[in-house]
DNA sequence: AAGATGATTGCCT
DNA sequence: GGCAATCATCTTA
């Protein structure tokens, strides 16, 4: 996978690739785009803080940050200084389930990391593991099995620039998060309905 | 130093 | 579907 390029290149092709990490691996079912300065949704619109500050750095780290109590991740793209990046929003875990399982007790395992927070809260992500580069700490981003159909719609819960269709998704996941709430504006190869 | 905000979750109706 | 919980970060004073 090459992450040197904008994340809205980059999000789609993420989708069935595996991303490894303290014991566990996740399959990549759910992602959205944010590109830094164009984008009025991203973190980084308004510019560099204490915050953001790995979502500048080249492409191939992550981005780690904390929201109403949860941790989320972006795996950082593009060059130095352009702030592109992809949110990882659910996966399917692949490995390591008793583990996953153990750090998120009584959720059924096709849920284990549905959702951005949840996603990181089964792989033991913090924001304490904000700017880990590829290949540090055990951190790892493999191949995988592409979904047979990939949806696309408006990204979730961002209150600017909503109607851009940069969120991509596994149409035949059962771990994709919050479908309801927006519908596919396209569809991939099969076609499918995205949501359910 | 205090108040508002947000790329969320989970429980209640 | 609606809303409360919960907190780091940013804005404003």
């Amino acid at each position: 996978m090459d992450l040197g390029r904008r994340a809205l290149d980059v999000a789609p092709e993420l989708l069935g690739c595996v991303l490894r990490f303290r014991g566990v691996a996740v399959r990549l079912v759910e992602v959205e785009a944010y590109e830094g300065a164009e984008d009025p949704a991203s973190h980084a619109w308004r510019g560099k803080t204490a915050r953001n500050a790995s979502m500048f750095d080249a492409g191939g780290r992550i981005y780690v940050y904390t929201m109403h109590g949860h941790a989320c991740m972006n795996i950082v793209c593009g060059p130095e200084g352009l702030a592109s990046a992809v949110l990882v929003r659910a996966g399917e875990v692949v490995e390591g389930l008793a583990e996953a399982r153990s750090r998120r007790p009584r959720v059924r395992d096709d849920w284990l990391a549905r959702g951005p927070g949840n996603l990181c809260r089964s792989l033991g992500i913090t924001r304490a593991d904000d700017g880990t580069e590829f290949g540090d700490s055990g951190l790892e981003l493999l191949p995988g099995t592409p979904p047979d159909a990939v949806a696309v719609g408006p990204r979730v819960n961002v209150s600017r620039a909503w109607d851009r269709p940069w969120r991509f998704w596994d149409a035949a996941s059962p771990a994709v998060s919050a479908a309801k709430r927006h519908p596919a504006v396209r569809a991939g190869s099969t076609g499918g309905q995205a949501s359910g």
